[in-house]
DNA sequence: TGGGTTGATTGATGAATGTCAAGCGAGCCG
DNA sequence: CGGCTCGCTTGACATTCATCAATCAACCCA
């Protein structure tokens, strides 16, 4: 938990006082923890598992976010007490720490170090959020493939890595379906992208990167070593109606 | 300035230490705040105007937001004393309110309640900029016009209202080109959307909404009546690939 | 008053993407 | 082992959307 930089320096008291009105579940793969609109009296900490953040909308769904340990997610409806507007669901089973809203605010307004640690995770979740919507509104759904390969490609050493995701969940997380992921590998083909299940070898890496075109204002640069910084920063690349 | 929320509480100390560092500039029509990538050196404050935010990549350019007064603006980025990840542009006269960075940060680290009042500035952005991923991603753009219609009757006490914006920022807010909003009024046009010029006028309001479906979790329900809550809470609403 | 610019509109066309349907293959379970 | 489900892929087609070009109206300014 002290992995995370929003609890890293937290002074003992506050640690305690949090860490005492917490607790720790695991929950099975596929468990739906948060529907839209659900009121939120929990800030979720994900320490192990994947859990995928979505949105919906007349019969619509998409993806939002996919999280990797450690992140904490929905705070900024705790920090407004207000009801979620993503729905959340654990991808595989996953260890949760649940800190209560209340604690969390009322720490904030005792603790300025903490309050300040916890503006500095919002911020960078917006961050991510407007890289994740240039990213949608400025390419096309090859082009963000190609973006996020390349990213995957920085994080493994090799020149081959595997897909993080089922490419359903990926398919919508970039803004596209499951249909046209596919066909969006193949259009990659001449560009040294080579698919075999969830396996990516990426040769020809000049040409993809010429098409691909990234831009430190919109990629992620979170540097893999780094403390995992937040919410988004872990894996936040964005979609489009689905599905 | 005591308007926002977020320095409606500051206690006086704070406040003088605030005022005393910021300068007020007026701009003309047209000015470039501030461009992407621009290291970001004050939080900026719009007192008067408008302000329009905006993205590019690869000579494509989109409006993430337009900001009328109050609003503050680049919150997350003078956090984290960051580089600037959208562009800020005049689109009126407009008058500025630029407080240095530094001593925002200052105040935060000093000030509990200051901070907590930054911390939900930047929940409410944060959640602003959710609504507006759900908007692109699972909305058509005729869907997207219909809905922004309807909230801007909300706001308006007639059946008739004006359009604040050029037409050309409002499609690259909504994500369209100026062409398609052109035909995405037509195709509104039996739903009973009658448009002449900037001024809009709403009989069948029924159908109109029948199409829309506007749904709390997406839609801003920022009441008018309310304080201008946040950067993102005036106005709000996706863009898609635009020249 | 008469260009000249700018923004809005309209039409024609093509690219990007979603939808529907069919088929394939791996893994699971009776 | 067989049959089932589920995820992925492929093809055919429809829709959504961008692009290019031309026209029009409003406004500014010389």
């Amino acid at each position: 938990m002290r992995a995370l930089p929003m609890f890293a320096d937290l002074d003992a008291a506050s640690f305690e006082a949090i860490t005492l009105s917490a607790f720790l579940q695991r929950f099975p793969a596929n468990t739906q923890l948060l529907l839209e609109g659900d009121t939120v009296d929990f800030l979720y900490v994900l320490l192990d598992g994947q859990v995928e953040l979505s949105g919906t909308w007349n019969d619509r769904e998409t993806v939002l976010a996919v999280l990797r340990p450690v992140s904490t997610f929905i705070l900024a409806a705790v920090v407004l007490d207000a009801e979620a507007l993503m729905g959340a669901r654990t991808i595989e089973r996953s260890d949760i720490l649940m800190i209560p809203g209340a604690a969390i605010r009322a720490r904030m307004a005792d603790d300025a170090a903490f309050a300040v640690a916890i503006a500095r995770e919002l911020s960078g979740c917006y961050r991510g959020l407007v890289r994740s919507i240039k990213n949608q509104k400025l390419r096309t759904g090859v082009e963000r493939l190609a973006n996020y390969l390349l990213q995957l490609h920085a994080r493994a050493n090799g020149d081959t890595f595997e897909l993080p995701h089922e490419k359903r969940v990926l398919a919508s997380l970039l803004g596209m379906t499951p249909e046209n992921l596919s066909r969006a590998f193949g259009t990659l083909r001449p560009y040294g992208v080579a698919v075999n299940g969830a396996e990516v070898r990426l040769t020809l890496l000049a040409d993809l990167r010429r098409l691909a075109k990234p831009d430190p204002l919109i990629e992620n640069q979170a540097a893999h070593h780094a403390r995992p910084i937040a919410e988004f920063e872990a894996e936040m690349l964005a979609t489009r109606r689905t599905a």
